[in-house]
DNA sequence: TATAATTCCTCTAGCAACTAGAGCTTCAAG
DNA sequence: CTTGAAGCTCTAGTTGCTAGAGGAATTATA
């Protein structure tokens, strides 16, 4: 049996954390001492550990609401858990296409050696689109 | 003379949205008709203009703050301006390589061919960290 | 000019995924 | 048996919007 503070560092959740999720149903209510406080199993140690990783991972709560509900049933067909981590995967990508045309752009406009804001590259350039290279 | 209609088609900034900058002090309260509804100016056309353009480009509102506070001031030096954008450039630039690292992981675990949950390997990792091939 | 359609107003509440704090109770070590 | 750490509930704040209610103003059409 571990204390709600005894699971957070375990898994590295902080405490408020661990009660949001419970609030959410991503994890059961544990049982309670005679005083009232949580009480965990290991089966909730590694509850929480998978939506932990699941999170690190990017994967957005309801994401984790059906990949646990298919981690419980070993005998399904994991099509399911494909789609969604390949539907993440996607995501991951698209934004980091986004970011780079960022990144392209505040380079370019990061380079303006001007010594005053008249006529700094960066203040212009935001001030007016049509001084981008790139769409965003 | 704009509604705030116009202005919103002419900046792509939602209706909404032009009342929450202003509730925030981005952009300052216009006009009203005689009715008390809002009527922008071409500086208020060009201000919210930046502010979007900013926002495209990943700046927060409070860096917007400033950059438009400097926009103000043509005399100014720009290094603030500088080191504000230089900041977010490498805010963008760390945000892409965690998504990186994310996007492997993600490759690695979406090619699983398993039928179903009991051995698949989106599952299994999500359940085991130990299982994952690099830190995240 | 009358009426209808559209736009605008304010205000409140909701989203995601937490985080922080107040004020109080329980637990564990010495 | 005391004391300090850890736990409890509850409310509210974070960021950057977005949605909806209920009503007033403006604009277009007949």
């Amino acid at each position: 049996m571990f204390s709600i503070g005894q699971l957070s560092k375990r898994t590295g959740v902080k405490i408020p954390t661990i009660r949001y999720y419970e609030q959410l149903g991503l994890i059961d209510e544990p049982e309670r001492s005679e005083g009232n406080q949580r009480r965990y199993t290991k089966e909730g140690l590694s509850r929480l550990s998978f939506i932990r990783h699941s999170r690190d991972l990017g994967f957005s709560v309801e994401d984790i609401r059906g990949l646990l509900e298919l981690s419980q049933h070993p005998e399904k067909p994991c099509l399911d858990a494909h789609s969604i981590a390949a539907q993440h995967l996607q995501d991951v990508q698209s934004r980091i296409a986004k970011l780079r045309r960022l990144e392209r752009e505040l380079k370019r406009i990061t380079k303006c050696d001007a010594g005053n804001v008249a006529t700094c590259a960066v203040i212009e350039t935001l001030a007016d689109h049509g001084l981008c290279e790139t769409e965003h």
